[in-house]
RNA sequence: UGGGCUAUCGCCAAGCGGUAAGGCACCAGACUUUGACUCUGGCAUUCUCAGGUUCAAAUCCUGAUAGCCCAACCA
């Protein structure tokens, strides 16, 4: 359905590719929705990659720091790398980048957890990692990097490193300490590691270029001092590697071959790449005992199979090297995406928690009802590019449309109960409806409803002055109740305040649940209640969070808050058979909309999507 | 003359020198015991702009323009 058939032509040919992958894609083609993902341009660099040799099994990751909730836009991370792996029959790791003891938490930790098994379906194939448990060999590696004068210690204050760094058109200058020599800086930084300075009292830098234009290799910081407990690693460190250096260094221990993250990240790529080549054969890591290295299909051989890795980290080169390649993030129209502001909203309590039903958290969407499987197709259909773009949130409500009209089971509900009495039908009569849990899809079978003379429809399907083209009931005519009668409105009933409070009406008893003999057409259908024959209930109609697609930058997003995002409907009554109804099943309300019920507040129905409707007054 | 990236329909997005896919949204009609679904038709003579190369350009070249990212001891 989503598959292009145009891009057939770009994979490459079946003979360049080994049996594994081949099989793979075979079965895939036959049986899985993994085909119907579209290639996007990393694909065509794993395919290119693949037919070349340059890589054999394609790894992956995605490295959340926790230090918050998973929203949409990680999902688009997630599913670029994990779909990557899946595809070409790699493996792909979670990796928690735990490297700033100040932000992170357990509690994150867990939830993305849940949050990206919920989402895959699986936990992840490569394995679950954590960025500060690499510290001491990133240590290690910052020791080499010392001892080959490629890092320094520098005791610049952060004021003085910002002035020395240049501007974005000027050049910077050396550090007073850039020339320290090995031995001083050994010293200085196992110091720095045993504790001996306080917070901000020096870095470790790479040694790179002051005067580049791409601001991140003038020297970058790799090792900050901060005296503070670690989530994971307790009191063990002092000194913290930052993410440039870090970063690049956890993909090369998990031997990531393809690393996918967003496009602010692009800047990052040179820095990120010299990084890795500081683990090349010639940085001394990696020793060959008859000096003989080559590759072959892919494959790391080494002449006499005797290879040797000093610290066991495999040895990276040209052709096992992991690689960053970045994509446009995720924005949505009508909501906000970035972690900030959606702590904001959560700690400020303009919502109820990370997991509110209206929050673009992968949390909240689970509580409202979304599905992994819409999440997915939305995000495939949003497409994986370069360009910054933002997408129509309702492209998310009609995925999520798509598929609940499929899947949902049909029951009725009736929000704004106005009674209803059936004058010619018996006071203690109770008689049974069949309707169909699916009118499209027998195999969902049907129930049975008890019809009764007194009943409930929407008070919005009467109207005593209607619109024009209202098939609706109004005095006079004729509508069809659902899977049952035809009735006509005799009467409104009003209280001292002339507020309907009741309508007497006439079935046709006659036709029962069929088509008329006469062959008169009945223009609506309305959907019903007996009141004798339902329960209460409540319901959390949601809207949009906010009431601009956009917010300026330059606004306070809470003026754009939109303050009907969620009301909560009572007296709501639903048909019985909803009454064992649980937190993650799904229903069509007939007519209204899908409802799950929710999962922290018992006989609450959260909106999931309205169905649409082309009424217009 | 800081550097990098990106520009194709209202919103996404294919396209990779051979004469503009698709989805969302929208509009019109058919069907309908959900104003849903489904179906049918309509939605870019044109690809930010201006030149150039070519039999042929959204695709190549040149030059503009616009948007995004970068000056944390954040990630």
């Amino acid at each position: 359905m989503l598959n292009k058939g145009s891009r057939a032509a770009a994979l490459p040919a079946v003979s360049e590719l080994d049996e594994t992958l081949l099989s793979h894609r075979k079965i895939n083609k036959e049986t899985s929705k993994i085909m119907d993902y579209p290639a996007n341009f990393i694909h065509d660099i794993i395919e290119k990659d693949l037919a070349k040799g340059i890589v054999n099994k394609i790894h992956t990751r995605f490295p959340p720091e926790p230090n918050g909730y998973l929203h949409i836009g990680s999902a688009k991370a997630i599913r670029i790398n994990f779909e990557a792996a899946k595809r070409y029959g790699g493996l792909f790791n979670l990796r928690y980048d735990d490297t700033n003891p100040e932000r992170e938490e357990d509690e994150y930790v867990r939830s993305i957890h849940e949050d990206i098994v919920w989402l895959t379906g699986e936990e992840p194939t490569g394995g679950i990692f954590f960025g500060s448990d690499y510290f001491e060999k990133c240590y290690e590696v910052a020791l080499g990097l010392i001892k080959s004068g490629k890092a320094y210690v520098c005791d610049l204050s952060g004021e003085q490193m910002r002035e020395y760094r240049g501007t974005l058109t000027e050049p910077g200058k050396e550090s007073p300490f850039r020339n320290r020599s090995v031995e001083e800086n050994l010293d200085l930084f196992t110091r720095m590691r045993a504790g001996e300075f306080p917070n901000g009292h020096c870095t470790l830098r790479a040694k790179i270029d002051m005067a580049s234009p791409n601001m991140n290799m003038r020297d970058p910081a790799i090792y900050r001092i901060n005296h503070t407990e670690h989530h994971r690693q307790g009191d063990k460190w002092c000194i913290y590697p930052l993410y440039d250096y870090a970063h690049p260094l956890q993909d090369a221990f998990e031997n990531i071959t393809h690393s996918c993250c967003s496009i602010e990240f692009e800047n990052h790529r040179p820095l990120y790449d010299w990084v890795v080549e500081q683990l090349t054969v010639d940085n001394g890591q990696l020793t060959v005992d008859n000096g003989q290295l080559t590759v072959d299909n892919g494959q790391l051989t080494v002449d006499n199979g005797q290879l040797t890795v000093d610290n066991g980290q495999l040895p990276v080169g040209p052709t096992n090297r992991p690689h960053q390649y970045e994509f446009a993030r995720l924005n949505m129209t009508y909501t906000v995406m970035s972690k900030r502001y959606l702590r904001e909203l959560v700690e400020s309590k303009l919502v109820d928690g990370w997991d509110d039903p209206r929050m673009p958290t992968l949390s909240g969407l689970r509580r409202r009802g979304y599905t992994p499987s819409a999440i997915a197709d939305f995000l495939d259909r949003a497409g994986y590019s370069k360009a910054q773009s933002v997408v129509d949130i309702a492209m998310l409500e009609h995925c999520m449309r798509e598929e609940l009209n499929a899947s949902a089971l049909r029951r009725i509900a009736v929000t704004e109960p106005l009674l209803v009495t059936i004058t010619n039908f018996p006071e203690d009569k109770s008689e049974m409806f069949p309707i169909s849990n699916h009118p499209g899809n027998s195999d969902m079978g049907k129930r049975e409803l008890p019809f009764t003379r007194r009943i409930y429809i929407e008070r919005s399907d009467f109207s005593d002055n209607p619109p024009p083209k209202f098939h609706r009931l109004k005095p006079g005519t004729e509508v069809r109740l659902m899977s049952a009668y035809i009735i006509k409105c005799d009467e409104v009933v009003r209280d001292g305040n002339g507020e309907i409070i009741e309508l007497r009406c006439t079935a046709d008893l006659e036709t029962g649940n069929g088509v008329p003999a006469d062959g008169r057409k009945i223009k609506g259908t309305i959907h019903w209640l007996s009141a004798e024959h339902c329960t209460d209930s409540s319901i959390m109609q949601y809207e949009r969070l906010f009431t601009a697609e956009e917010i300026p930058g330059d606004a306070d997003y809470t003026d754009f808050l939109n303050k009907d995002s969620a009301k909560l409907i009572s007296g709501v009554k639903l048909e019985k058979t909803l009454e064992t109804a649980k937190p993650g099943e799904r229903f069509q309300f007939v007519r209204l909309g899908y409802y799950t019920p929710d999962s922290k507040n018992p006989n609450v129905f959260n909106s999931i999507v309205d169905l649409k409707s082309s009424y217009r007054p």
